[in-house]
DNA sequence: CCGTTACGATTACATTTGTAATTCTAACAT
DNA sequence: ATGTTAGAATTACAAATGTAATCGTAACGG
């Protein structure tokens, strides 16, 4: 019962305002994007549209203007793209893939500290290896 | 000078044989595909022409054949990919997403330990908090 | 009440993507 | 040399996506 709905890139930077304000207009929408990229504010018109058509954002009329809310939590979107992502690649490359992730990005100390722990737990049912599964059927000779 | 490549996620199934077979031709793409998705040769022929047109793979005639071989690393790829997505999440959120991709995937014992040691460095100089830049400019009261 | 006008709704259109059928051409067999 | 044929190239076409102009309508001001 997983949620299909597809975001395109576009649509999430809307998204993202949207999670981050909790409900706000098209007028603040369009104003703080102009910020950042350069659509004009029909563009941005018609991704809130899209976004209400598959049910991402709700909109209730204020007046002149609509009043427009996110309907999917902004975590569980985030980790269902996430894992989008990484059920695609080689299993066998998940590990090293996450290791330049982590060394990437900037975390803070408690996401360190949860992360070290969730991997604590997680070392002692851990397979010596992880096999590739790029290549169905057969037992290729995996070149990874 | 980031090569702007852009791989669909069709054609990235195509990426994950050739990547793992090291090369190989057309025929054997179409076959090892037909075990995972129901895709017609014609269709695999124009994934592979498309990923030739635009640098991912490289083809020298082999008698009546071509052979197919990566033009990109599979790993940097995947790392390219990896960043793309991890850029474009709230900062904030980060931490939280990683975390839980961390505990769905599959790690082996070897990842999980240099992922450790990859977060042990990376204590050292973690800032305390990692604000929400999801909303450009102003100060905004972030609900995160 | 009625005209403005600020919005959302409708329409538009090029590009990319998924999916494939048909055509062309060069390799191999004779 | 020549016909067959396997495989690549060309063409096709609908759906999704990015980007936007214009149209219609309801809300507010007078």
């Amino acid at each position: 019962m997983t949620k299909g709905l597809e975001i395109t890139p576009a649509e999430w930077q809307v998204m993202r305002i949207v999670w981050t304000l909790g409900e706000t207009t098209s007028n603040q929408i369009i104003t703080i994007l102009q910020r950042k990229v350069d659509w004009k504010p029909a563009t941005v018109k018609t991704l809130l549209r899209r976004l209400v058509a598959k049910g991402a954002l709700s909109t209730t009329r204020q007046g002149r203007s609509f009043i427009y809310r996110p309907l999917v939590a902004e975590q569980s979107t985030m980790n269902q793209v996430a894992d989008d992502l990484f059920n695609s690649i080689c299993e066998h490359c998940v590990g090293q893939t996450l290791n330049h992730v982590v060394d990437q990005v900037t975390l803070s100390q408690k996401d360190i500290k949860r992360l070290q722990q969730t991997l604590k737990e997680k070392l002692a049912t851990a397979p010596e290896t992880v096999q590739c599964n790029c290549v169905p059927g057969e037992n290729v000779h995996c070149q990874h």
